[in-house]
DNA sequence: CGACACCTTGAAGAGGTTCAAGAAATGTGG
DNA sequence: CCACATTTCTTGAACCTCTTCAAGGTGTCG
């Protein structure tokens, strides 16, 4: 069956402990397998989904980078995450079975289909995966709470540093390089997530600069001290 | 037996359409009212639960008033929520074990202490309780991102007038009036939510009230025109 | 009644925004 | 492959919102 054929096997995939429970048995890991209707390819600049679209499913990014935002009717935008390889997207859709923001790809990207009814099905069976899944809600709101302190209380040199911390890591933790990132997303778009300015973005980037704390070409950073970095989270002037 | 005593009938108690699913049958209800282990009661002030704690338990508010505050090494604080009655929670602990904010009361309250491991397995018998409790999560998650929008993108009187709408709402909902409200917390907690000083929040209840849109008598609020409230939120001079 | 926490208001200052212009990169069509 | 349009990024200067600092007022609770 063709269906058979594009199915992915979590079993085999390498992203397997990033969005999967671990500790399962043969048989439970067979259950997962099944979980996966398809996969789906999205280009870049194009949606996975859109605010308003009903929700059936969650997505599991295999390859590519996505924003999602929200949008209000007054024209009002906010990013409110960006996500990588190994993370989920879609939780925003189960409360009110639609979607409530956009969900955009910054790059080519590939992503597992999850259908939610298969998900809550099999979570009766494999209490291992009953419980990831409320890990990684969870997971999304403790993040979550970091974006509102952030934004609640760091001024922009604060902020842009947590940010360029925690995409280092991120990535470092998929086998990237901890100091160097090609950032997929806009100066803008980093402004909007961050709550700034697109020029206090390219502004506070260049202070960096200036300070050796890092190189900056574009898109292309490369952190020379990281531990500088850290100070400026930490050593805040208060506000 | 004493715990029984002091057992909670979910399928009695008059917030059910809140916190618990609807469209149970009697032998689904008989299940749900064994999860709830015990009531508690919390003094005004003092905390459900703290940043670090072992997560066993969600809680539903059954009464009382809560917020829920993140903290930093550094001193940073940020209000993430005011909960009140027929709201659930605790759902930060579950990524990790333990809580990763206090939970504080800022009127006595009770709450139902709901033990996880018992919501899981009950979840896994009750379909549309394993619903509920993703919805709860991702309206939670949903929720964020409207503050999210708000700290990333309102200027004060935008977030005073969201707030207020909102909490009024609440109440609303509740049974109480449409137009009045008394404020459960201090203008510095309400600063820490909206991102804003205290002061700030200050002067902006002020302005609303030179401007005929509110009376404010310390917490006591009066809400005299909703409509230009909403507006606030509307035609904001955009930033 | 006095101590304490909370709230209001004023004045000065800072951080970030806005507006504007130009430079660098990227994409498109001939 | 190059010219041109478009998007993205940088930087400067003026401005504005919110913060900071300070003082006094109001309310509450032992």
């Amino acid at each position: 069956m063709k269906l058979e054929a594009i199915k992915v096997a979590c079993s085999n995939c390498n992203l397997r402990e990033l969005c999967m429970p671990v500790g399962l048995n043969t048989d439970e890991l067979n259950k997962i397998d099944e979980l996966v209707a398809t996969r789906r390819r999205i280009k870049r600049g194009t949606a996975l989904f859109h605010n308003g679209d009903t929700f059936t499913s969650l997505y599991a990014i295999r390859t590519g980078f996505f924003k999602t935002c929200v949008t209000t009717e007054e024209g009002l935008d906010q990013v409110t995450g960006f996500q990588m390889a190994g993370e989920i997207i879609g939780l925003d859709g189960i409360v009110n079975d639609h979607h409530t923001c956009d969900a955009i790809a910054l790059e080519d990207a590939e992503i597992c289909v999850l259908p939610f009814d298969r998900i809550e099905e099999l979570s009766r069976e494999v209490n291992a995966l009953q419980h990831h899944v409320h890990k990684i809600m969870s997971r999304e709101i403790v993040r979550e709470h970091g974006v509102m302190l952030l934004l609640g209380s760091m001024r922009a040199e604060e902020r842009l540093a947590v940010f360029l911390l925690n995409l280092v890591q991120r990535l470092h933790a998929r086998g990237f390089s901890q100091s160097e990132l090609v950032l997929r997303m806009t100066r803008e778009e980093i402004g909007s997530y961050l709550g700034l300015k697109l020029e206090t973005v390219s502004r506070t980037f260049s202070k960096f600069a200036e300070d050796g704390i890092v190189e900056v070409k574009q898109r292309h950073i490369q952190i020379n001290d990281i531990d500088a970095l850290k100070l400026v989270v930490n050593s805040h002037p208060c506000r």
